[in-house]
DNA sequence: GCGGGGATTAACT
DNA sequence: GTTAATCCCCGCG
């Protein structure tokens, strides 16, 4: 094994940093999240996911695309729980996996159209240990953030949750979803968006040669 | 009601 | 690589 060597890091001073006030002067608003979800989960790399006083910059994202995606939530179209995801975008949808980790979604689209997109990791930025494990994988996204189903069905053009303007233009890969191995071939579809060699992102497929 | 299973994680062998 | 933890959703009867 001889090229393991190259840890990549991310330096921070490639972040702009910005205070508290800073961030809910650059709240993204509904129409941004108004855009289909591939959309939506791409340019999210990079903004920061702010609740109360702590943040982190979004360095994964899934999107999922609505009641035809057999990975989706969406896929039985509108129950009680999932209702939230028909309607517009711009809301959380906040929900419990395994029974026990809270997994964290933004959903993205019209009215009726089903789609969300998954925050799958973030890096510290404010109020968090600076620590890339804190927030490296959906359910320790939630923990990092004090995120539970509480917050299901939030509106984040308002209130104390909400993502703030990007504070860096990274590279992004993109490749299959992770989990979703009974969706059959849409399992295979590359709707998965990262902040290519980022540290806090969960999974890191091989890179190609 | 019942039963199957999950958009995960940590702690095993 | 394998497995337990642990809750509640969802389809079906």
């Amino acid at each position: 094994m001889t090229a393991r060597a190259r840890a990549p890091v991310v330096q921070l001073r490639q972040l702009r940093r910005l205070t508290l006030d800073d961030l809910a002067g650059a709240r993204l608003p509904a129409a941004f999240f108004a855009e289909d979800s591939v959309t939506v989960a791409r340019t999210l790399i990079g903004c920061v996911l702010v609740h109360r006083d702590r943040a982190g910059v979004v360095v994964e994202t899934e999107a999922y695309l609505g009641p035809a995606d057999l990975a989706s939530h969406a896929r039985f179209g509108p129950t009680a729980r999932t209702s939230v995801m028909f309607g517009p975008g711009g809301v959380s949808y906040v929900y419990l996996c395994y029974g026990v980790h809270q997994m964290f979604n933004i959903v993205t689209g019209g009215e009726g159209e089903g789609q969300a997109v998954l925050i799958r990791a973030i890096a510290p930025y404010l109020g968090l240990p600076d620590d890339s494990a804190v927030g490296r994988g959906p359910g320790k996204v939630t923990q990092a953030l004090a995120l539970d189903r509480r917050h299901d069905r939030r509106d984040l053009a308002r209130g104390d949750l909400f993502v703030a303007a990007p504070v860096a233009a990274p590279r992004i890969a993109r490749g299959p979803r992770i989990g979703v191995a009974y969706a059959g071939a849409w399992a295979d579809r590359p709707l998965r968006f990262w902040w290519r060699d980022h540290p806090a992102v969960s999974r890191t497929p091989p890179r190609r040669r």
